[in-house]
DNA sequence: AAGACGGGGTA
DNA sequence: TACCCAGTCTT
């Protein structure tokens, strides 16, 4: 492949073949591409669309995010996944609004340093917004680039990152940087897709060295295994007056800053009945009154790295034991304003 | 360098 | 089911 006419190549794609909409695209707000880039981190643009525009719609600028409520925006980002970002997302608008006086960084250093926003999110903003020559690497690029240059070289080690961020630089056409980003990312999204790629109707498909060698579905390369695990849950519905006790999620877990019921885990698939159950209340937290009013089915959740099992033990009591006395205690119109992970969603959203 | 982090689409 | 998605942060 001739390195040289790649890029005249795709912008030509672009131009005369790329049907692409998103209502992100084309626009030069700092804050709304940044927004849209740290959505669809690891979302694809069909899924992060709608969230995208519930955004703009309440939060228009950063002052408008940096002044809303955390409970606010995680509602808002609930469903989403990968609520750190959710979490960076209100911090990084915050540190803009006190330290910039709510302007965005119009440098690439800057705007890396911000939490939440890496290579790929930097070199985004970067071009689109600034028009300054950072080439993006995605999975996109990764897959079109190992695939036009034939390379194997492992893209999720650090070797091969380096490799492609070096390669996609050096591709980056240097006068339309937001441009030709703009064009590789459709090209890899819409005709240079990870399965069933449209090969025949590609105009790269002369100088593809997967093609021409028959590799198109052995590249890119990936060495990481994922490791998966089943994890067991049992939440307990605790309602007294109707309120019921809510708790919010810490530490280094799945879900974090998302709510919950009382939760316990087990390391086997928990096996419920009314007894079993007044027992573990008795002898864990000392409650001697309760009424058992029903055990749900075995609910099920696949994430990516684990498997989520889940049960919902739904239990009245006539008074709040001391045990739990100190947490939160709410009505069900104060539940509506928290955002919950889907499993939860799901259960709440049955008869 | 390796692991963790969600939820949904596709084959 | 397995893999992937406009990746980033922590350990």
């Amino acid at each position: 492949m001739d390195k040289s006419k790649f890029s005249a190549i795709l912008l030509h794609w672009h131009q005369h073949e790329n049907t692409r909409v998103m209502p992100w695209k084309g626009i030069k707000d700092p804050y709304k591409i940044w927004l849209s880039e740290v959505i669809l981190q690891q979302t694809r643009v069909d899924q992060g669309w709608k969230y995208y525009e519930s955004f703009i719609e309440k939060y228009p600028d950063i002052l408008h995010l940096a002044n809303a409520e955390d409970k606010e925006v995680f509602k808002l980002w609930e469903g989403l996944g990968y609520y750190n970002r959710c979490k960076n997302l209100l911090h990084t608008a915050r540190f803009i609004a006190e330290n910039n006086n709510g302007k965005f960084p119009a440098d690439y250093d800057e705007i890396l340093a911000l939490k939440g926003v890496g290579p790929y999110t930097a070199a985004a903003i970067a071009s689109f917004a600034f028009r300054l020559p950072y080439a993006v690497v995605d999975g996109n690029v990764f897959r079109v680039l190992a695939r036009v240059f034939g390379n194997s070289t492992p893209v999720d080690a650090t070797e091969g990152k380096a490799l492609f961020t070096s390669l996609a630089q050096e591709l980056l056409d240097k006068k339309n940087p937001g441009l030709y980003n703009q064009a590789i990312m459709d090209f890899g999204a819409t005709v240079c897709k990870p399965a069933l790629p449209l090969c025949s109707n590609c105009v790269l498909q002369k100088q593809c060295t997967a093609f021409n060698t028959g590799t198109v579905n052995h590249l890119p390369v990936k060495e990481k295994v994922l490791k998966k695990k089943t994890r067991w849950f049992s939440f307990f519905v605790f309602r007294h007056n109707n309120k019921t006790l809510i708790s919010k999620r810490t530490g280094n877990d799945i879900w974090q800053n998302l709510h919950e019921f009382y939760l316990v885990e087990t390391d086997e698939k928990p096996v419920w009945s009314t007894e079993t159950v007044l027992d573990v209340l008795s002898s864990q937290l000392n409650i001697k009154k309760a009424e058992v009013k029903d055990i749900s089915p075995l609910i099920s959740q696949q994430l990516t790295h684990q498997t989520i099992k889940a049960v919902f033990v739904r239990v009245i009591l006539p008074e709040i034991p001391a045990s739990l006395k100190k947490l939160d205690w709410l009505k069900d119109a104060e539940i509506e304003k928290l955002a919950f992970p889907r499993i939860i969603n799901q259960y709440l959203s049955q008869p």
